[in-house]
RNA sequence: GGCGACGUAGCCAAGUGGUAAGGCAAGGGUCUGCAAAACCCUCAUUCCCCGGUUCGAAUCCGGGCGUCGCCU
């Protein structure tokens, strides 16, 4: 009879708080690895701009599910999820101790809650539900899916175009409608034992923060990042395209925008993402929140909690 | 000093006699495989100020103040 594994640390919140400097401290001082939660920062090629550790902290500290999909290819909580688990499983054979780092609720969610492991969906249906959007518009297809999953169509929104046909793919491609697949294993049937630590800091601070960290991305290089990717063919409608900033400089990159409005741009998409994250966040169960100052200044308080 | 234009929310802005569009920002929220995404809600008892006309004024008239432009 061995001893039950340690709890997984988390270290979440909004952007631009100080999660990597925490994780790899915790990680150092409690011999541990830190499991990437962030849903950019698994994109290869999105460096400055995700503020993916560097290849000196990755030598110090090793770091799971970071540069593991190509900006091409689409991710997903649910393949997080699944990957995050079994990284931890190995991290823990090690003897050693898994910290999560990262600001994607969802994915946090996924990890530490469990999701329903939904079979994965089908091109062919997802094309045709696209076609048909276009074609007959998003009211005729949440119509449809009052029909096919009446529980489902009864909590979206109907502007929601994006969960609608996700729904729609869901039943047509399975035979069964999300929210049963949903009622068969909900959160937290498969939940992990984790440590949650919070970091924030007040809003203004934060927005603060921000204004200064993209400043000194674009500093470091990130303009021709974002060239780089561009001329190597990746496409601007790329998935890894979506991210904060990459979409921006981009248009900037083009001749659609000056670097100062791309970056004007970008500092008030993170803050609008910033406060989307804090309002995640706010109803998560069992966070510690920490002032972000504070762990700044005495980072080792912070093991304790651990 | 004269002439002209303008003054509507934090910003941009529509409205020219019938009871304050819209966008941005801001704040709040939703979230089960795109999540740094997507979607939703809130946000001017009042239109620079004072007086007048009118049943009724952001809209018309007079005066004041301010901003900008041109002229001297």
């Amino acid at each position: 009879m061995s001893l039950p594994d340690p709890p997984v640390v988390v270290v979440l919140g909004p952007t631009a708080t100080g999660k990597s400097a925490l994780g790899l401290f915790l990680a150092e001082r409690l011999g541990g690895e830190i499991v990437n939660a962030d849903a950019l920062q698994v994109y290869r090629g999105l460096d400055i701009g995700t503020a993916k550790p560097t290849a000196e902290e990755r030598a110090r500290v090793p770091h799971h599910l970071v540069d593991v999909i190509e900006p091409s290819e689409r991710f997903s909580a649910g393949e997080f999820a699944r990957r995050a688990r079994a990284a931890i499983t190995g991290i823990r054979a090690r003897g050693r101790r898994p910290v999560v780092v990262g600001g994607s609720g969802l994915y946090l969610r996924a990890l530490l809650e469990g999701i329903s492991p939904i079979p994965p969906g089908d091109h062919e249906v997802r094309r045709r539900l696209l076609g048909r959007l276009e074609g007959e518009g998003l009211a005729t297809l949440h119509e449809e899916l009052r029909r096919r999953d009446p529980a489902t169509a009864a909590r979206l929104l109907p502007g929601d175009g994006q969960r609608i046909l996700r729904a729609l793919e869901v039943v047509e491609s399975s035979g069964t409608p999300l929210s049963e697949w949903i009622a068969r294993r909900p959160y937290g049937r498969e939940r992990l034992r984790a440590v949650r630590l919070g970091l924030t800091l007040p809003r203004a601070l934060l927005y603060d923060a921000i204004e200064r960290r993209v400043a000194r991305m674009v500093e470091r290089g990130w303009v021709e990042e974002v060239r780089r990717l561009l001329s190597r063919g990746l496409s601007p409608a790329a998935p890894a395209f979506q991210a904060i900033g990459y979409r921006q400089l981009a248009r900037h990159a083009v001749g659609d925008w000056s670097l100062e409005r791309a970056q004007e741009e970008t500092v008030g998409a993170t803050r609008r993402f910033a406060k989307r994250q804090q309002t995640w966040f706010r109803k998560e169960p069992d966070i510690l929140w920490l002032d972000a100052r504070e762990v700044e200044r005495e980072p080792a308080t912070v093991i304790e909690l651990c």
